[in-house]
DNA sequence: GGTGACACTTGCAAAGTGCAAGTAAGATTT
DNA sequence: AAATCTTACTTGCACTTTGCAAGTGTCACC
């Protein structure tokens, strides 16, 4: 575990790889102004780290050779399952903007979730698998549920 | 998300989490010489960060006033699945000491295994999660399966 | 061939980190 | 009760990393 720290034990290498993985980020630009307030000479390093640890590709454009595609690999869209928790764990836990229904939908259809982040990323979708927010995230084939009301949390009693 | 690299986003206070929950680690001086070399002004700081951010409490020995016996809180044991899939991702990605089997084992047994970390948390029971390597964590009411051989990672082909 | 977009670099101040040494307070030994 | 030891820090200092602003090189479009 302390290897992967090594690896993304900073403030920006997981925020890159969350944004290739639910925000449909593909360049530079994107991230840049993704409102995180990255550095630009960080984002250049971190993703080169991240690249250099095999955790994102990077490939030039095919219609506009200026730009540069970064994408996940395998290695990459294999760290869903921890920045699903940490986004659950921020949920629970810290102010957010994430609203209740759209967690309890993620932590009762994780497999779901985690199994539609992989297929995108397969089908080189870049849909954002989360919306600006409001609008929860419909997985195909479960039911929906009412979209209001603060739910109790689990482990609270 | 994001918020919650900001709590946790540093090479140290995951390790920490870690030592705590899975180590059994209570004090100052353990981490001081737990052999990840954190040096001791980053501990006291980070051990104060984590206090602050309620996601580990500290409070004097019973018996020796000069322990300070620090533990996590509810917030703090809620991060067991973070560690778990970082475990996970860099034991199947990374070059690590862990052997497969075990990891195995924490994927087959993801819940049993969260669920064990909590009930340790609320018994204080401090006997390491995962002991020093090579012997297997064994979960109560699971079959224990063959300890020995490489296994086909999930995702390889 | 000039203009602008994009993906970076560079320079520099400020903040964070690692190491060694020091300190304060409670426990232990004598 | 004085000396010593343990534990949990703090301090000082060199070094590294970060954040911000500005600049550079390459390509596309007109």
């Amino acid at each position: 575990m302390s290897i992967s720290l090594e690896r993304l034990g900073d403030r920006w290498s997981l925020l890159v790889v969350r944004d290739l993985m639910v925000r449909g980020f593909r360049t530079f630009k994107e991230f840049q102004e993704s409102g995180e307030g990255i550095a630009t000479n960080i984002l250049a390093n971190r993703l080169r780290r991240l690249e250099a640890s095999g955790i994102i590709t990077a490939e030039a454009g095919e219609t506009d050779a200026r730009r540069v595609n970064y994408r996940l690999t395998e290695k990459g869209i294999d760290l869903a399952p921890v920045l699903l928790d940490l986004l659950i764990w921020g949920a629970r836990h810290e102010e957010t903007a994430a609203p209740c229904v759209l967690i309890d939908n993620m932590e009762n259809h994780r497999e779901q979730v985690l199994a539609e982040a992989r297929r995108r990323w397969q089908a080189r979708d870049t849909t954002p698998l989360l919306p600006k927010f409001p609008p929860a995230v419909s997985i195909p084939g479960s039911p929906d549920r009412h979209t209001h009301g603060p739910k109790l949390r689990r482990s609270e009693g």
